[in-house]
DNA sequence: ACGAATCAATGAAACGTATAAATGAATGGT
DNA sequence: ACCATTCATTTATACGTTTCATTGATTCGT
């Protein structure tokens, strides 16, 4: 069991102090450092196949170069599972690591950075004023992507999902749809994100003055959707289109208008958000929003990487487009 | 910006010296601490906010509490997003916290874990054995997943991928099917997961002697579905069952073959690997195989967990079962 | 009653890095 | 020719922990 190879070994073989080679490995600004030293340094920690440790630069500067991830304790589906990947990517690809952390029903928010001292943390939902004041304190970039509410505070991240429920309905109104159905998910936990939504369907009834719509909620399962699928169906005035939750929501819908009959979109139109990677292959091809998870876990990271370098930058308004894919559903 | 609460903070609040607070909170063996110290200790910790810094922490024990998960280069699909989210909570259900690298091209895989002396890696493939053994020397535990082969050497898990394929052909066989084709993923990356799946199948069809599985490769989109799926019956003798490479390959073929008129199951018959949330949603609900992917991440959370803590563990022969879902595709 | 052994607690030394402060040496200006 | 400046580099310290070695104080065996 060998010992690690430090920078002060590196200093031996290149014959120079180990706070030089810290200088040349960090281009520390406002240090000169002759070309031809220079190389030395930087030959010696090849050779040796020198990596600084993470754990002493975390403990010297007070802060790691980990992205903290907050993940509300919900169920995590396709799409939650993409922006994910995306953003190991996207952080990897700044010269950071991305670290997830669940929130649990017990413990408080603190117990989850305080440990690590992260450069950043990344939240998906609004953090409470005085966890935020102690993160300040504690020199941590906090970026709060807002999915909850349509406006945003300073230095936040906005991502409102009225728009999307809106798109919905206009798509759905744009083609002749006047009884509008809502299928929500019955899972509680998922209302910061349902409830927008919803919202803003309601509220484009209301800009066209169409009737509100008629909410029911609909399990992962074809016999829930089905249920649904006939009351919605069965009594006066009839709905002749549904806007789902999301697209697993919608994938049970059309399961459901297959068992109960109902033909799709000639009897029912069903539209989804997301746009997941099989939403082409639903049965008939689902119409969806586009909520191009690439761009926004993109997006995120660059403002991380930004702001942990220092810069003094604005949050864009928008996380990132939303747009409607237009297929055979809706 | 105020300091860091520190273990001395904690001393002097508690009128000991800081080591006592150190033997107090990680209830170091061979130090006894009489209560009444032990309880003035963990009450100033706790009036305190104490947290201790995993820098420090790392930095002493030269290594860190992290559990580096390495993701081979392959699209992330539903079903391996899944193990990602269980593994997340079952490591932190240990007390660790999961930290995720993806492999990438140029680079050499030390640099994936060197700097940050974790715990242990997790990786889903085999590990070189030259990496391996500086792993090692490194005093890092590692726990391969071997996917890619039925027998693995020592002190590694494994989760052949060979009889995945022959559950999918056996269950086929009872069902009467004799010409069965296989619907591969086009993506080269799959390979290490694909190749065996595929050679199960192969093999099962040797044993019960039925011709060869005829092989296409099949893209997630309809068109290229319904071309495969047409060249299997169009000409003589006729495919009359699909093994699916995995799920979304399966809901590909399931679109394809509405498309081109053939009846899922008595036209041909589909099925899959994986089950994933959606699979009882597919237009028929799709028949598949559980890989029961919470089981197989507690598994490895728990391993490594114990692996951390010292116990000499032998990995049991399987990851985890298993198990046929019959539905109605196939 | 006295050395030996146990107990309760402390002092101090790493771990590997970044950086402020210090040190010579070389250069420059007048 | 002399002081000031710049340059190239080093010395030394702190970050917060764990743990070894040490120290008094107390208990024990004979």
């Amino acid at each position: 069991m060998k010992r690690r190879v430090t920078a002060a070994d590196v200093a031996r073989e290149a014959g120079v102090s180990q706070a030089t080679v810290s200088y040349v490995l960090n281009n520390t600004p406002h240090v000169k450092i002759p070309d031809e030293t220079r190389q030395r340094v930087l030959d010696a920690a090849a050779a040796l196949r020198y990596t600084p440790s993470s754990a002493a630069r975390a403990l010297r500067l007070g802060r790691s170069d980990l992205v903290l991830l907050i993940l509300p304790n919900v169920p995590i589906g396709s799409a939650l599972a993409r922006v994910l990947e995306f953003l190991i990517d996207e952080v990897e690809k700044r010269g950071l690591t991305l670290i997830t952390r669940r929130e649990r029903e017990g413990q408080g928010m603190s117990t989850l950075w305080r440990d690590l001292q992260p450069a950043a943390i990344l939240a998906l939902h609004a953090i409470e004023p005085a966890e935020l004041q102690e993160l300040k304190a504690a020199g941590v970039l906090v970026l709060e992507t807002l999915f909850a509410q349509a406006k945003g505070g300073g230095g936040r991240l906005a991502a409102p999902q009225e728009p999307l429920g809106a798109m919905q309905l206009h798509h759905l109104a744009s083609r002749g749809h006047k009884r509008i159905g809502y299928a929500a998910s019955p899972d509680p936990r998922l209302a910061p994100f349902q409830s927008p939504r919803l919202q803003g369907v309601i509220e484009a009834c209301l800009e066209l003055k169409l009737p509100a719509p008629v909410v029911k909620e609909v399990g992962l399962d074809v016999d829930s959707a089905a249920q649904a699928l006939t009351a919605w169906t069965s009594k006066k005035p009839r709905i002749t289109a549904i806007c789902a939750y999301n697209d697993e929501q919608a994938f049970a819908l059309l399961a459901g208008a297959r068992r109960v009959g109902l033909r799709v979109p000639e009897d029912i139109a069903v539209i989804g958000i997301d746009d997941i990677p099989m939403a082409p292959l639903a049965i008939p091809p689902l119409t969806t929003i586009n909520l191009h998870p690439r761009l926004m876990a993109s997006n995120m990271a660059g403002l991380i990487a930004e702001g942990i370098a220092g810069k003094p930058t604005t949050p864009p308004a928008r996380l990132a487009g939303f747009e409607l894919v237009l297929r055979e559903s809706a």
